[in-house]
DNA sequence: TTCGCCATTGTGGATTTCCGCAAACACGCC
DNA sequence: GGCGTGTTTGCGGAAATCCACAATGGCGAA
């Protein structure tokens, strides 16, 4: 899926303005003319980035955004608007929009923001798929191999871990062993580093 | 230091009405008549929150912000503004302003508001001494400690740790031993979560 | 110069980890 | 029933960790 502008608008007079300004700069973009058409068409694989109405008949542009969020859709989104809403605005920039912008937009602006959207999509990219490579080895796991693994993280010993679990320290070292593996680790070092960028998914 | 909100406004109307609101609320506070005497005023220990006119003459409320970041000062910064400004909103929210309210306001948002951000802050300082704790800790290693205890984070055997230092492993495992010591852990794993919150600031 | 801190190393032993080889039992699927 | 997967365990040995006791040398502060 290659990364493109997603322009959902109403109105086919802005969407269409819209749509030629970034294919004019080179900008691939496609364009929707309802907020349902576009949510029937998100996956969590589509790349790129977003740029929404704030007033659309039927789902608005913010509850779309939540629609968005909700279905793990971690595109960027630029809300354009018509008229100065302060309150929105700053709600919408608090659950994590892209930006803001307001109508009458310059050109240049809107499109710099776009390419930064989209350039701030593509990094994210990047450290998701790592992200997504642990998260399979960590499904990989039987159950009992998480309960070790945990108990691993937690820094206790084999024995400990035996004990607490009422089963030979042997059989912990076997589960130890190919919690390793399975992980593509070599330590619990590393083990614990690699899920400490699980809950920290959005910092470097 | 206990608390405070801290008004910021050159207007001494709207100071004492806002001084007037919050303390008949309850909610302790203090004001500044212009910006240059909070600035000198603070310091990283400074609890509660700010509350900011934007437009002042000469430090702006966005300038006074930039500057209290600059200086490590964390409080929540909340705006106030005389007239819709999307843009300046957009920027203040996304520079990690806890909020841009537009004046009127309503005196039970404005408390709320307020309210709000001293919880945020006194939340945020609980983590923060947590983390202060293990900076100091880690101020005490020595030089060599820290070589040794980066080696142990990738994890690295003690025998190509002493390799790597050109020095014996016994002398790697007292500093190990050192190591574990002063950062007050008892595994590698440990140490690794400890030293993750670190680059993970504002995260859970 | 004496004292304290740091870095260094050794010996020797207790404990733990890591691993190959081997095997038993349960459970679900074809 | 046969097969695969997951869980369990034992044996025995190599390697690594952990630690108490003991000691040397450098370097800066009092």
């Amino acid at each position: 899926m290659s990364p493109e502008t997603h322009i959902v608008d109403d109105d086919p007079a802005v969407r269409d303005a819209l749509h030629w300004l970034l294919q004019s700069r080179g900008v691939p973009s496609r364009i929707w003319a309802s907020p349902q058409e576009f949510l029937d068409f998100v996956d969590r694989d589509l790349r790129g980035c977003v740029l929404l109405d704030v007033r659309m008949p039927g789902i608005s542009g913010i509850e779309l955004f939540d629609h968005l969020r909700t279905r793990h859709c971690r595109l960027p989104v630029i809300f354009l608007t018509g008229h100065g809403d302060v309150p929105m605005a700053v709600d919408a920039i608090k659950n994590g929009a892209f930006d803001f912008l307001e109508k009458p937009y310059s050109d240049n602006a809107l499109v710099d923001k776009v390419l930064l959207a989209m350039a701030t999509d593509a990094e994210l990219c990047t450290r998701e798929d790592s992200i997504g490579v642990v998260e399979v080895n960590l499904a990989q796991l039987t159950a009992r191999e998480h309960e070790v693994m945990q108990r691993i993280l937690a820094g206790k010993l084999n024995k400990v871990i035996a004990d607490e679990l009422g089963i030979a320290m042997r059989t912990v070292e076997v589960h130890r062993s190919r919690i390793f593996e399975k992980m593509n680790v070599r330590s619990a070092v590393e083990l614990s580093q690699l899920l400490s960028m699980l809950s920290g998914k959005f910092e470097g």
